[in-house]
DNA sequence: CTGTTAGCGCCTTCAC
DNA sequence: GTGAAGGCGCTAACAG
């Protein structure tokens, strides 16, 4: 024996290590290593011993000795603002999917949670080769340069800077036509509801609703601004009711808003479309479940995940970050709340 | 200097280590350490010293070194099925903010995205120090035996056995109260939509159903299986429209089976809850959209999230494992698809 | 094909 | 208050 290790009795349960293994088995721990890790051919005689000495005691590797000798940690950090409605749950699912075929764990945190975020953030750069922060908004940029320095990293749903790559989904010409649509459908009072300076996303659907009036001659009016909760939405609405606001369509930053909207008008007796069209982003369940379907934007928000832990893995392989956005196509689905007839 | 490490010039940016770090600061790397760590006092001179050799090398500690070093990894594994709606998602929440209170990452496995679970469970062993799992179901049981001879294990939402730990939200009694509520409209005909064998939480619920016929003396019929599913919703209700089943009124396993059997039979023509009443479990967001809304029962799903974590968090400080299943209660959420009148 | 031997980067007594 | 030195458990040459 190479050193005094513990091959006492009742490491047996609590601390089986490669040595213990290695004594049980007769062999050294390099050859543990090797049948474990699968890479050299070791005889099958020895492989299958190791193996039963594995199974009798339970082996359980300690993953930071190896990372630490591999000097990689082979996981991914995921910071995501949180995870009510659907969009980051599916982001979060693409991502975990192609992360598992890439081997990688994934461990992730969740901003909104923190009082300390950034000290969450450094805490993850810890035990991750890269990380995927949802947005600029979310963490300050600064913070989000330091890691840069240390540890690849990509934005998603941002704007590329500094190095640092972006992955998104398109928005601009997706709103466009989505705007053109209710445009076309005769409304001339149309409002944007959300916060264009909220991010990069809300930022670009509503020059996408500026362009679709651009192109038909129109004045747009200022956006409205509101997050992206149902008690904006809510709250928004009431005002729309009480008359601060005059609108024949309603372009919203995203279907919990338009969701909330449409609701609160329908309950206070207004008819949409008739007397209001609304028109949401993300495709949420609701919107296929609501009367009248709401019009919407769909986004391949799982792809996107898998893309952003794609990035990931191949910047930590040594590729070059990109310097361009990567932008994955959205889809306009078209139901009846934008003023369509229904299909029937 | 002790051993030689690279203090070389270009060490820099790449791998600032904790040694890089003391010289740069002209201290040994117990100081860094302790500056770092905060336990011990340090004159702050010299703490100045080292946080500043830490800021211009922008060093980022290795997690993996320290971990072993404690023989501790600080983070907790919680494996789910998947992500979509808005059940796990919110226990996932709630189970991550707990687990930052605690300093301790998170590190996620989604099971469905897998074609090998039990290896990936078993990776997931080594880089944590404590399991959280969803239902019994998902994974082998004896791979969670296995497990929990080396970890500690919680099951969420099934039931304890072996020693291994369980946290639930309480099933039977307001199942009970639901399907209660549900026959004292007078409904006669109710049918239970789901599979009982498909884990203890939809096996209570069914028990609650049952329980609520014996009450009134009432005969219960069996349970038509389904699984969780829109798509399941939907082809029961087409074969209920078809006349394969009768019935007037409808217990769901959980919500996205009632909504997509009650819209389906909306869209056919049937009335709800004239024609049939319907109710559900969970109380998602789309529960209070559509009309009628949907009767249905809230679980506290984030607290149960964070149940887990804390368990998690003492079994690892070494706390004897429970033996009873720790039950959260649920709250029943009368709208008006049961049958009730609206509040106006 | 298998064993020996250095580290990987950090924490932690134990001296000074 | 600070430094020296020995692991933590595993991988990866390097010899046989």
């Amino acid at each position: 024996m190479a050193k005094q290790h513990p091959a006492s009795p009742e490491a047996r349960s609590a601390g089986a290590t490669i040595y213990s293994v290695a004594d049980h088995a007769g062999v050294s721990i390099a050859t543990v290593s090797r049948v474990l890790q699968g890479a050299t051919v070791v005889a099958e005689a020895t492989r299958q011993k190791v193996l039963t000495a594995v199974e009798e005691l339970g082996y359980v590797p300690t993953g930071a000795a190896r990372s630490l000798a591999v000097r990689h940690h082979e996981a991914h950090g995921l910071v995501l603002p949180e995870l009510s409605g659907p969009y980051y749950a599916e982001l979060l699912m693409g991502f975990e999917a192609r992360a598992a075929e890439l081997a990688q764990s994934v461990v992730l945190v969740l901003t909104n949670s923190r009082t300390d975020m950034a000290a969450a953030v450094r805490q993850l750069a810890t035990r991750v080769d890269a990380i995927a922060v949802f947005g600029s908004a979310a963490i300050p940029a600064d913070l989000v340069r330091l890691l840069r320095a240390k540890k690849p990293v990509v934005v998603i749903a941002g704007e590329p800077q500094d190095g640092i790559e972006a992955v998104a989904a398109e928005n601009l010409e997706s709103a466009r036509e989505l705007a053109g649509h209710v445009l076309d459908h005769g409304r001339r009072r149309a409002l944007f509801v959300g916060d264009p300076d909220s991010g990069p996303d809300i930022r670009n659907r509503y020059d996408g609703y500026l362009a679709a009036h651009r192109d038909r001659g129109l004045d747009a009016a200022e956006p409205v601004l509101a997050r992206l909760s149902e008690a904006d939405g809510t709250a928004f609405a009431q005002r729309l009711l009480a008359g601060e606001h005059e609108a024949d369509a309603l372009m919203c930053a995203n279907d919990e808003l338009a969701l909330s909207i449409m609701t609160t008008l329908q309950d206070a007796g207004r008819d949409v479309p008739g007397d209001i069209a609304i028109v949401g982003w993300d495709d949420v369940m609701t919107a296929r479940y609501v009367r009248p379907g709401l019009t919407t934007v769909r986004q391949p928000v799982h792809e996107l995940g898998a893309l952003a832990a794609d990035r990931l893995h191949e910047l930590v392989g040594g590729e070059p970050p990109r310097t361009y956005a990567q932008m994955l196509p959205t889809r306009l689905v078209v139901r009846t709340s934008c003023g369509c007839l229904p299909v029937t």
